[in-house]
DNA sequence: AACACTGTTTCAATTATTGAAACGCTATCG
DNA sequence: CGATAGCGTTTCAATAATTGAAACAGTGTT
């Protein structure tokens, strides 16, 4: 995923008619901070290829929003509470929850089973987005709940596709047992996650809420995890449909992905 | 907060050595989101007062980073997906939230409730930080949300630091009653900081959310209030351990105080 | 059928951006 | 202890990128 290229063709003079260049270096100011966490200014000028004064003005302009805070002391910045602010309005009107939305309905229509969206939420992850099955007998999501990341097929989803070490480093301290199929031993659940990787789905047998089955695919935008869409509904109706449901899922977690990386819909 | 101002000063017609122009509006066209999830191009050019093309050019520069995306039929924008993955980023490398990470996962797996970081914001104060509880019963906090500064424990650490002139500025005015146990009375509410100061720590039983009992201490950083530790739970399950709170916050946002004026943190 | 409204493209004027260089400053090193 | 190398910041003239008005192409409404 390129992100860090200045200028797509500089081959001719003319006919440069791309993005706002001092925006665009902005972004790329902002986006540099998921490499690192904190930046000096000559540092982070090097690593971009840019002068230490357009770098400096930048961050000074992006300060001045709150997008990034410097130390006092040490003179070097980190994302400010800006970002935070975003991903709140984000959470709620996104570009993700607007286009999973005719996605999830597919789902809880071809399957008749419930259909959620969830996303990343520190060492846990929240429902954002949830489109009940038609049925009187339903599981019945709630959107805003958040739940442990070890919890649910959901969760491994999402988190399996994190890095290891970071992984580690959030669901350190005792994994809280929700029942007798819940995954709680961190190896064990390191190795679960290897399987989901292969496969691209996890499937929860009453991990979380017990004779509860969930199957969950993962969503991606840049490369990153940003979400896992699950269906999920009673153990013994949803038995007959597993396979079904892996592949539906899989599928609309793979079309939106492409969706949220700007590809337009072909469907 | 004044965050539409285009200009600051336009008196003189030299001397304008600000911030970037055209990285700053891109920042305030993402800004925009937050009042509205959906923009059109023109809508959001009037909103703005800057001109049709200008916004459509940082819409499609903020689209190629991934910060917006399009809707290709409505062709209106919403937030996008970088927006979930600096906030990732921001939520594990954040300034204060570098610091103040290990420290809040060893009060809530000690004391088994919610742990929280809080910084004051304007005659408020905001939540960039939450650890939660490993049980199904707990505070969920939500990262980014804002709570005047007379609402809770969390807000008498901090403000109880300020100095008593500057608080009657910031909160001069009404003060909301949240419910029967709201502080609404600002000489009531000195009182109470000066208790707070020679405790070191606030207790709220239920004086912004209802049934929740928290504990904070203040946090420190070059002499200066920089924000609050907070323990938060159901007023039940607290009551039995207040005592204990009392003392872990305090230890734990001392040491963080130290940490914070001591060795700059390297992550 | 004309209208009002979108989003998009074009293009010359000018304005804001840019990058090199100079400036204090702190820490490291010889 | 003085020199040096690194940092962040400021300055400023040259330049190149931004800008906004206007024209364009659709769409849905009146």
């Amino acid at each position: 995923m390129p992100d860090s290229t200045e200028t797509v063709a500089g081959v001719h003079p003319d006919a440069d008619r791309g993005p706002a260049r001092t925006a665009d270096r902005a972004l790329r100011v902002l986006l540099a901070f998921r490499q690192r966490p904190e930046w000096g200014v000559s540092d982070l000028a090097r690593t971009l290829g840019l002068d230490k004064a357009n770098i400096h003005r930048l961050l000074t302009t992006l300060a001045g929003r709150g997008f990034v805070l410097a130390d006092p002391d040490t003179r070097r910045y980190r994302l400010g509470p800006a970002i935070a602010v975003l991903a709140r309005a984000a959470e709620r009107g996104g570009a993700l929850e607007a286009a999973a939305r005719p996605f999830l309905s597919e789902l809880a229509h071809d399957l008749d089973e419930s259909a959620i969206l969830n996303v990343p939420h520190g060492a846990a992850y929240r429902c954002t987005l949830a489109v009940d099955a038609a049925g009187p007998i339903r599981y019945s999501a709630t959107v805003g709940e958040t739940i442990p990341a070890h919890g649910g097929a959901a969760g491994h989803a999402i988190f399996a596709f994190y890095p290891v070490d970071q992984v580690r480093d959030l669901l350190a301290g005792a994994l809280p047992k929700f029942n007798a199929h819940t995954v709680v031993d961190l190896d064990d659940l390191l190795a679960r996650y290897e399987r989901v990787r292969a496969d691209g789905v996890a499937i929860s047998h009453g991990e979380f809420d017990p004779n509860v089955t969930s199957v969950a695919a993962p969503c991606f935008a840049a490369g990153q995890v940003v979400g896992s869409v699950v269906v999920i509904g009673p153990q013994d109706r949803m038995s007959g449909k597993v396979d079904t449901a892996v592949d539906r899922v899989r599928a609309v977690a793979e079309r939106l992905s492409r969706v949220l990386d700007g590809v337009p819909t072909t469907t």
